[in-house]
DNA sequence: GCCAACTAGATAGCAATACTATCCGCTATC
DNA sequence: GATAGCGGATAGTATTGCTATCTAGTTGGC
């Protein structure tokens, strides 16, 4: 396949398609000659992954690279790779982390964690982001939104036990590399657009 | 307050302060003479508010603006609120929308809501964005991730009905569109955080 | 064999976003 | 009455995600 069909099946401009390239997104098609590549099925799964996760999940540029040059690497172990994706879309950060208030709700945020008998990384991001939120609500004297923590953390527990079975019954490392990686991403956005319209719907069927 | 103390207690810096104020996200102070305004607490939890939206929920300047507007416009009915938030904080959106596949996919999304017994308004953004992870897992040929979404449309419905309860909990109206909004960004925020340590958690205890 | 169409690779340009810096004329305050 | 700070305006900057153009070489239909 020429860059141009490559280009015209995924639906991404061609100028696109050589940025991604230029950008180490897309690997290089496999060379004919000198100034010519061949692409294949591989090259077509992979932009339509970039896009995915660009669009769908939000993720930068440089976010997608992170996350397909773990998903590439054979030697990493499956669980560093969830990792390498919750680290790929970790986004903007307060400005306020280190700061008394910051430091609180990040404490909070590790004794619901450890209340729940929950085993992660101490640096994992999503520590930091959960001390985010929670130093925001506090900050805008919202604090009675934190006693939903408890359902959430509930909810989610029993979501991830599905997720994380799911994916580990696909037999392939590759599948299963690549489940972590739409599980993880694909899985977020599923997840909020349905809490957005179970919102619209409670809302208006029991407001006054 | 001065402008500069408004600046100093919140941690924002003067030049950003001023381009809130020039972008309408911030309402100007009370003008004290032809070139000095004051400003009060109502200015300093905005500022906050500002802050928390874009940092921890990731909104744009354009989508706080919308949010906020939707904030003080006090004839606006509550319910209506919440989908203006939800219009605020919908971000990119995929560029396949109106092709086979999409439609294929936004049907699959109307049947799961109507299977619920849920009554959103057809055009809510949620709608097109729960779309837009399905029809990229298809693409993908992850289908079988399509199972977890009666789980996560349970899990979230419940979570709704809290939410939206302790929201309609608060006396004032003030508080309770405030409480839309920051429950709306800030709750999806602390949902995604504790997912992913669910996540991390799980797959750390049960890998191979 | 010829020539238009395409190719890889390099460089430069562009629009949007979220600030940041500077200047001006004025004024509050010491 | 100096001077620090103010509001308002305008212009500049860094980053991001493309898009356009150029060069030089190759392919494919005739």
């Amino acid at each position: 396949m020429k860059v141009s069909e490559l280009s015209r099946i995924s639906g991404v401009s061609l100028p696109t398609v050589k940025y991604y390239l230029r950008e180490g997104l897309l690997p290089p098609g496999r060379p004919m000659g000198r100034n010519q590549a061949d692409y294949d099925e591989s090259h077509l799964r992979r932009l339509r992954l970039i896009r995915a996760l660009m669009d769908v999940g939000g993720l930068s540029v440089a976010g997608v690279r992170q996350v397909l040059h773990a998903v590439d690497d054979t030697a990493m172990p499956g669980h560093h790779l969830l990792g390498c994706a919750h680290e790929a879309i970790a986004g903007v950060s307060r400005a306020d982390r280190g700061t008394a208030g910051w430091l609180a709700a990040r404490a909070e945020a590790a004794r619901l964690v450890a209340a729940r008998g929950w085993h992660v990384h101490d640096r994992a991001p999503a520590l930091d982001q959960l001390a985010d939120a929670i130093a925001a609500l506090r900050e805008l004297g919202q604090e009675d939104m934190l006693t939903l923590l408890d359902g959430y953390a509930e909810a989610v527990e029993q979501l991830a036990r599905r997720e994380v079975g799911l994916v580990l019954a696909r037999g392939d490392r590759a599948g299963m590399v690549e489940g972590v990686v739409t599980g993880t991403v694909l899985g977020e956005a599923m997840l909020t657009a349905l809490r957005r319209l179970a919102q619209e719907h409670t809302s208006a069927t029991t407001s006054p």
